[in-house]
DNA sequence: CGCCGCATTGAGTCGCGTCAAGTATAGTGG
DNA sequence: CCACTATACTTGACGCGACTCAATGCGGCG
């Protein structure tokens, strides 16, 4: 399937956003869209042509495997969002879709060339691999030494900033993308005490349930005092 | 003080290798060398004009403080890595010497204009970049659900072949480039913690103490397994 | 020498993992 | 429409591994 850059949501803010109509128009004659359900493998780790993608609706998972088979999830993909270790021989982690997601996926080998041909591009990726590895510290710190309770609030609060379309204020009420196993295996706990300490977040009255997978902030301030961070 | 490429130890494998003898002398121009010894700063989170830098000789670490005045350490640069987060308007954690190292340190504005004037070295600080993410997915997954015990084993796997000068085998023998605390931030552990599982260590026959800092590994197969690591 | 930073060692405690039931909710096939 | 199953989630009891608190050892330096 074709791509089709005009009505791309991400169009303004994904990496190709700093290429010319033009160029752009050339890159995407060697990539195509692409759709994957919930649960989908982009690819896995130890695939020699992992491909690269940019999320253009959805969300995705960067998961490792340890040795006696557990899963840990180590950073999450939002649209806009570059996949893909363009120098390594092999992909290191598995990329699994978490929702319905599109996206726009290019051969390594083609993505390597774009990128010689429009230094704009390799730019804009060092960018979003800058913030990436960002993003992958503040993971770090979050699970370092941080409590249980801690460590679920300021998930809670990161996904109610990501759910929220502008970037100025946080969503009241949302879906957690994720099963309480992926959010044990993101923040190093176990589906137990991921279980009991949203319990407690919500006796404590920072939080309401609603199902299994929605949340409504009632109190945000709270929230944040228990996750232990700044003020943003 | 103006830089030496001709001499400089990592000229072949730090991201100006990239360059033309001639582009590289350019950019020495607007660079200058800088030594730090241990415990100097670099620069800290929050400078809003920190600058970028490759390193020549020695050990930085990245930390972060939390609210309680905590340090955490989040990554480790050896020699011909690069420090510095381009597109950031501030530094989002403090970097500090670990030893006493010596830089090759550039301006950020002087380095974002390299960059768009040699396409190249925009292509070799991506690599580097996503080098560094993968270093920081690796350190997530060995701080994420392994023992204190894994924990200490890989690490001291990874100071031995980081010690070593050849990238095919480990140095049987070396320094701790950090201090018990600086472990133990790192692992997400406690100092006491550290130094107990290190004279377990040492009691199971893995590794044999010299003084405070200094590694012998006796068997590095055992140490191996008891990082929980599949063999390289 | 006396002080200070770093490391070791011990005793006690607690948070979270483990094990084990038990409860929704959706999907499937009869 | 209803059993039947699968999957996700919740809840409780219990134990262990790592943290806490506290004392001691050790080397460097003024």
């Amino acid at each position: 399937m074709n791509l089709h850059c005009d009505t791309c949501p991400v169009r303004g803010s994904a990496a190709c956003a700093v290429l010319s109509d033009d160029e752009r128009a050339a890159l995407a004659k060697a990539g195509r869209s692409r759709t994957l359900n919930r649960g989908e493998m982009l690819f896995a780790a130890g695939d020699d042509e992992a491909a690269c993608a940019t999320l253009i609706t959805g969300a995705l998972k960067v998961s490792g495997i340890d040795k006696d088979g557990n899963e840990q999830i180590l950073a999450l993909v939002h649209p806009a969002g570059f996949i893909g270790e363009l120098f390594a021989p092999f992909a290191h982690h598995d990329v699994v879709a978490l929702t319905e997601s599109r996206l726009c996926v290019f051969a390594r080998s083609d993505l390597e060339r774009a990128i010689d041909t429009y230094p704009a591009l390799a730019r804009a990726l060092l960018r979003r691999s800058q913030e990436d590895l960002l993003a992958s510290r503040n993971l770090l710190e979050m699970t370092g030494q941080a409590s249980a309770e801690a460590r679920l609030a300021a998930l809670i609060h990161d996904f109610a900033a990501a759910a929220s379309d502008t970037s100025c204020h946080i969503a009241a009420r949302f879906e957690l993308p994720l099963t309480r196993g992926e959010i044990a295996s993101m923040l190093g706990l176990t589906i137990e005490t991921v279980s009991r300490k949203l319990g407690e977040l919500e006796t404590a009255g920072a939080i309401r349930r609603e199902g299994k997978r929605g949340i409504e902030l009632v109190d945000p301030a709270l929230l944040q005092a228990l996750s232990g961070r700044q003020s943003a």
